[in-house]
RNA sequence: GCCGGGUUGGUGGAAUGGCAUACACGGAUGUCUCAAACACAUCUGCCCGAAAGGGCUUGCGGGUUCGAGUCCCGCACCCGGCACCA
């Protein structure tokens, strides 16, 4: 270890009393003990198990927040920890800043890892999954991280999920008011159908003629959460179905990188796009990155535009389009290829002359249509993605009508018009849309020019080699006996056609949403049980809350059944379905006892996530699943935020629409159903960057262990071959990772602490450097050294006075490092610490007490076992913990003299030393008359002169 | 393709439109030491120069300004997100 770092190692000789890495050592665990069992982090509740003093709770309060780790069984190495280290530095400072500090952290222990551990050492993940907690815990426990570890939980523990399984059941049971724009108990909704005040959808009768079966249909339309026959992600290579916001762009599975396919299976989904309006304005007044909220924004992708009628026969098709204003340049249609007109429009045999590039081959619309849904289906998202830019599609046979103009149009299906998207239907503008252009290029489709294009190619589509999609335009040939949109640009003439369109009844302006509903199952074993059973006639019944937590039941085999990752006919198959004695069950939901057949999906493993700031509130809590007071302390909407929500939450930029859409959903219900008092979770978010390593590859592009290759002459080898080197993410695989247990065994936690807050902004990543930590180790060192004797272990300080000097360095380095801590600027708050104690170590001798206190508690949020050590050893009896921050003397901030900066052109020539409050005619006086200023002017015509006392003169000549 | 973010010494990085390179790593020299380590001190952007001194420098090219790393326009490269979304 001293080889690495000669620093830090406690030779024989060296002074006994030397701020080591044993020493660190000693002095951490001690303190560790001591916060632990003094319960120093614990921050009090107004009310309940944990209330506390009431003069703390008086204090404003600060929820401060982690994205919670999964438990992974790898350990953690330096990069984890970097958004851990960085809260607890700003809880501290908060807490010695007069605030009631909530601060801790849990765990988000369910998921795939565990249960494909589970599935190969056939232990249970229960098992593997409390020992990696155990150990996390001792890891990061070493870095003396503030946590209120009363409040600590896993998503995993019985009297979690309950709660978790309990606002299923609230979603479950409320529906989405749109006249309202709330959610609200579906009884109110059974309510309303039962009265007649709101009619029943799809049917005639009344609600008291329908059947059970019926009214459980009925109802599934309007639940927020629901069972749904559609079309789901399916991945053969995982076993279950996903989330769209679990498929990448090209179509595979974000975990395991496996092939995705389309298929039709019986799924929960939670209706969040009911949300879609709200999650998107409510976006506005949260203090997050712009680039998080922009990704919300895409994801949420909302269009302004018009549906239009095109009629059919008797039929009509409904298409949603952005460009209503090219209307008259429609000249076919597109179904998706799932449409459910499809079949209805279809004609048994191809119209005279029908041209056969259009019909495929086939001998009638109907093969030709079941062809290419066939061939559709098949595909995986994989490949429909690479093939996007070739077009294909069939004609259906038939025409429709385009309601502006009369013209017949022909029909088409083709893959490149999604059913999930607005309508699942299109007005194709080949002219003025380039997927349209294409696919009326492939299929020999004509092409009319009704937006002027400015860019000089003429106004014949059929000599372009792309669509004018140009908003900077004007409409011709856009015109009929009662609407004409020529001469007009594309705003105006969107106005002018939809205003048309809702005269004349065939169409309306609409706002439509990218947001689909959230697949919410996953044939998993290791998640939370669904708490629904289906009754005899396959209705789905909620069970009663005295019967939650429904716990998972023991099984043989916890895998999910996988499937070769290619083969897309295979379905999916549950876990818990394999447990007869758990699945069929005798209940009393309150009619008497009955057979039922519980719900053999889990829960994905976002949806312990999506609450669980609500549970650090209060997490004994058995009658709610959070006391609503409590959660109006910590939470509730306040001065400035009218949504409430957690004063800060850090974590990773990559759950940008994943876990934080999902969480702002479920408040949002949670609130519209009177639940909790904020409509946000997280009030401000914070983006941590990452930390990276070199990684170092051999000849045959294999990773060497990075910390055996040496480096000579700008080039690296390991075991005397040449390696390469690139920066890329840390672990285990790369043979480059470095644990946090190293970096304390060699240097204290400290120090690891203060590298890691020193490397640069939090917000950037970051290349990790062992080398390079032996700089913040040296800083407490001094710091040490500033307050206690190496050789007696003495405390050095003096009662007398400090100089000038050092007090100005002393009050700027208050001043400086409040403001950048507050900032979450760590970098430099610990650059202006180090300036002061630099400071205090050049100008030698004992350090007067009143410079050395304050550089001690200013030291504490960053390094806090050595502030607490030198605290204690300066007399004090009281933890650094729960002390004020200094405070800055306006007095000694300013400087007594400036360094004026005298420029001639741009180039500073002479500097001189002013008073901070010189009037700006004095200073360019003393300028002017400067002999450096006149030699270097050398008798030019001065033009102009700009002073901006007391900092600069720039002397311009002509 | 669309949308974001970035590019500053050998390295990580610092700079409310006003001294570019704070702080740290690495490097050089010195003090201490029998020697080394540690510590402490001095130096360390590049070029010319023995020195004094001078010139250049924030990815590239323009612009605004007395003054631009910072603001505006164009370009290159890197990173991230989205992507047949009508």
């Amino acid at each position: 270890m001293s080889e690495t770092n000669p620093a830090a190692a406690a030779t024989p000789d060296a002074a006994p009393h030397r701020y080591t890495a044993a020493l660190a050592t000693e002095i951490e665990a001690r303190w560790q003990d001591f916060w632990d069992a003094d319960g120093t982090y614990a921050a009090p509740n107004p009310k309940g198990d944990l209330a506390g003093d009431p003069e703390v709770v008086a204090r404003p309060k600060k929820f401060i927040m982690d994205m919670f780790p999964y438990p992974s069984g790898a350990g953690l190495h330096v990069g984890h920890p970097l958004g851990y280290i960085a809260t607890d530095v700003y809880a501290r400072f908060q807490r010695m800043t007069g605030h009631n500090v909530l601060h801790t952290l849990g765990f988000d222990a369910f998921g795939l890892p565990a249960e494909q551990y589970a599935v190969q050492t056939g232990t249970h993940p229960r098992v593997s999954t409390e020992a990696n907690m155990e150990n996390m815990k001792a890891q990061l426990r070493r870095l003396g991280l503030g946590h209120d570890k009363r409040r600590s939980f896993a998503t995993i523990d019985p009297d979690y999920y309950k709660w978790t399984q309990w606002i299923f059941l609230r979603i479950f049971d409320s529906w989405y008011d749109q006249e309202a724009r709330r959610a609200r108990p579906i009884a109110e909704l059974v309510a309303q159908f039962a009265s007649g005040e709101r009619a029943v959808p799809g049917t005639d009768r009344a609600w008291s003629e329908l059947t059970a079966a019926e009214r459980a249909d009925v109802l599934g339309g309007f639940r927020l959460a629901y069972a749904s026959d559609a079309p789901v992600n399916w991945c053969p290579g995982l076993g279950t179905v996903l989330a769209n916001e679990e498929v990448t762009a090209d179509g595979r599975s974000e975990r395991g990188n496996f092939p995705v396919f389309k298929a039709k299976l019986r799924q929960w989904n939670m209706r969040i796009t009911a949300y879609a309006d709200r999650l998107l304005d409510d976006l506005d007044g949260l203090d997050w990155p712009e680039a998080i909220k922009l990704q919300q924004r895409n994801w949420i992708g909302r269009s302004e535009g018009a549906r239009v009628d095109f009629p059919v026969g008797d039929e009509r098709i409904t298409v949603f389009t952005t460009r209503q204003d090219t209307l008259f340049g429609a000249t076919y249609m597109v179904l998706a290829p799932e449409h459910p007109l499809v079949e209805t429009i279809t004609p048994a045999a191809w119209p005279e002359g029908t041209h056969d590039v259009w019909t495929g081959g086939h001998a009638s619309p109907a093969d030709a249509v079941a062809a290419y849904r066939a061939q559709a289906a098949a595909k995986s998202d994989v490949e429909r993605q690479a093939e996007a830019k070739d077009k294909t599609g069939v004609f259906t046979g038939a025409y429709a009508v385009n309601p502006v103009n009369g013209e017949r149009v022909p029909v088409f299906i083709a893959d490149y018009v999604l059913m999930g998207y607005g309508t699942g239907a299109i007005m194709a503008v080949p002219a003025h849309d380039s997927r349209d252009f294409a696919f009326a290029r492939a299929f020999e489709l004509p092409m009319r020019c009704v937006v002027g294009p400015t860019d000089g190619r003429g106004t014949d589509p059929a000599a372009w080699d792309d669509a004018f999609a140009s908003y900077e335009a004007t409409s011709v040939n856009s015109a009929n006996d009662k609407v004409s949109l020529d001469g007009l640009g594309v705003t105006d003439a969107k106005a002018r056609i939809t205003e048309w369109l809702e005269r004349e009844g065939i169409g309306e302006g609409t706002v439509n949403f990218r947001l689909r509903d959230w697949l919410f199952s996953r044939q998993r074993y290791w998640g939370e049980p669904f708490p629904i059973v289906y009754d005899e006639d396959g209705i789905a019944h909620a069970l009663p809350e005295s019967m939650l937590p429904l716990e998972l039941p023991e099984v043989e085999d916890y895998s999910p059944r996988t499937f070769e990752p290619d083969d897309a006919d295979t379905r999916p198959e549950t876990p818990l379905s394999r447990n007869a004695d758990w699945v069929n069950v005798t209940l009393d939901l309150g009619d008497g006892p009955k057979k039922y057949r519980r719900e053999t999906n889990t829960m994905p493993n976002w949806a312990g996530s999506c609450w669980y700031e609500l549970r650090y509130l209060d997490p004994h809590n058995d009658t709610a699943l959070v006391d609503p007071e409590i959660e109006r302390y910590w939470m509730g909407p306040r001065e400035g935020l009218p949504h409430g929500g957690v004063d800060l939450y850090v974590g990773g930029a990559e759950h940008a629409v994943l876990h934080l859409l999902y969480a702002r959903f479920w408040s949002k219900v949670l609130f519209d159903l009177g639940h909790v008092s904020s409509a946000e979770p997280f009030h401000k978010l914070y983006n941590q960057g990452m930390i990276q390593a070199y990684v170092y590859r051999d000849a045959r592009g294999f990773p060497v262990p990075a910390a055996e290759v040496e480096e000579r002459d700008g080039a690296w080898y390991y075991e005397g071959e040449q390696v390469g080197r690139l920066l890329g993410k840390m672990g285990k695989s790369l043979k480059n990772a470095v644990t946090p247990d190293e970096i304390c065994a060699e240097y204290g936690a400290d120090t690891l602490r203060l590298y890691e807050m020193a490397m640069g902004p939090l917000d950037v990543s970051r290349p990790w450097d062992t080398r390079a930590v032996v700089g913040q180790f040296r800083l407490l060192q001094r710091l040490w050294r500033n307050v206690v004797d190496e050789e007696s272990g003495e405390v050095t300080v003096t009662d007398g006075a400090a100089d000038e000097d050092t007090l100005r360095a002393l009050h700027k380095a208050i001043d400086g490092v409040r403001q950048d801590l507050e900032g979450l600027r760590f970098n430099t708050a610990i650059a202006k610490l180090t300036e002061l104690n630099n400071h205090l170590t050049k100008a030698g001798g004992a350090v007067p007490r009143a410079v050395a206190e304050p550089l001690v508690l200013m030291a504490a949020p960053l390094a806090p076992h050595v502030a607490e050590e030198l605290w204690r050893r300066l007399g004090h009896t009281d933890s650094v913990v729960h002390r004020d921050f200094p405070v800055a003397d306006p007095r000694y901030v300013v400087d007594e003299t400036v360094t004026c900066v005298v420029q001639i052109k741009g180039k500073v020539r002479a500097r001189l030393e002013v008073s901070p409050d010189i009037t700006d005619a004095d200073l360019e006086k003393a300028a002017l008359s400067d002999e450096r200023v006149t030699s270097a002017l050398d008798g030019a015509v001065v033009r102009k002169v700009i002073v901006r006392a007391p900092k600069l003169v720039n002397i311009v000549t002509g």
